[in-house]
DNA sequence: TTGTTGATTTCGCAA
DNA sequence: TTGCGAAGTCAACAA
């Protein structure tokens, strides 16, 4: 990893052209050839950056940055601060918990939340729209967009007379008001899920299987 | 501009938890006080952050990032490598050329391309859904999300006798086949847009007004 | 390889 | 301030 202090101008073009002019700045060069400039302020976007794989070719007073679909990031360098590099070696890699993959596992096993003597049917349940699981459907966070999703799920099995009547169930940590209004007007119902509750309740659905 | 190259192991606790094992990374914090967490590959996304705005306490081998609704970041710091700090002061900020505003605006002059005689009636159309121009609409990527959201607006406008009977069209230089399929099946039309056309053009229409 | 969806999304605009 | 849609989205996962 090398770390440059310097001011530069830094011009991209591909499929958006951006320039930021001459500042002080912070150039990252990391050990796959990818390049950031940054900002000593707002978020941990990069003002600038090219994504790998790409080539770094450095000329005197110039970097000139070419990503693997031909768009290019090239920096000018006017005054160098400060140019050092460290080996770091790569990384063991970030473990996350409690995202929405996480959450539909939970809410497989304890299907009971989304309403008394409900269960679990089928997880994978293939349709002409698309892979979904029907039976026991359940979002983080919940817009208008969902409820159009849900509903034409609904819609598509109630076409099969060996399923119908299908109800949905719109179940998620958060649901939006807009959205709530529609899933109602449209015959769905809503619950809000407490995942701290799905994560200490005993599963004791699973022993029904 | 505050770099650290540190051994460190790292946990978040917000919306998720996420821990990283020990290893050599790049710790850099921001002069508002956000603080990054760089591997040496991967995107220019760190691998861990927090956002502003945010409070950095600093002991001896610890930081503690506490966020705005009370997220925390944990650096257990086990051994320094370097520790250097840059004032960068402000940025002059990005310049963008090329995003969808810039097509609709395009569009907007030149909605010929639309298909023949048609016109632009109306560019911000408030509708009780949410505001939204709906006489000459266009997207740069177009899904099957955005046929459901033009389907709502034409079954909603269809429901006033003074603007019935109202047609959709589906604009955007690219469409899936999935939503294009489905735009079909509700009868919606479907018009692919070259984005050169539209910049070289000569734009006629605006004469028309 | 391609397509679809989630994200600690972030970011910008408009009401 | 809040809400909504785009993003050089990126990244994970399934078909």
């Amino acid at each position: 990893m090398r770390l440059v202090i310097a001011r530069c101008t830094v011009n991209y073009a591909g499929r958006l052209t951006a320039r930021l002019p001459a500042a002080l700045r912070l150039l990252i060069v990391k050990a796959d050839g990818s390049v950031l400039v940054h900002s000593d302020g707002g978020s941990y976007k990069p003002l600038n950056w090219m994504s790998p794989p790409c080539r770094l070719a450095e000329e005197p007073g110039r970097w000139v940055v070419t990503g693997k679909s031909g768009e290019t990031l090239t920096v000018h360098i006017e005054e160098i601060i400060s140019d050092t590099a460290y080996p770091l070696g790569a990384d063991p890699g970030l473990v996350k918990d409690g995202v929405e993959a996480h959450l539909q596992e939970l809410l497989a096993a304890q299907p009971g939340v989304l309403g008394d003597g409900w269960r679990l049917i089928r997880r994978e349940y293939p349709t002409a729209i698309g892979p979904v699981d029907l039976m026991c459907r359940d979002a983080v966070g919940v817009s208008i967009d969902a409820v159009e999703q849900l509903c034409r799920y609904v819609e598509l099995l109630n076409r099969d007379p060996l399923l119908e009547p299908v109800g949905g169930v719109l179940a998620a940590q958060v649901i939006t008001p807009q959205a709530r209004t529609l899933a109602e007007d449209r015959g769905l119902r809503c619950v809000i899920l407490d995942y701290d509750e799905l994560r200490q309740a005993p599963r004791n659905d699973l022993t029904l299987f």
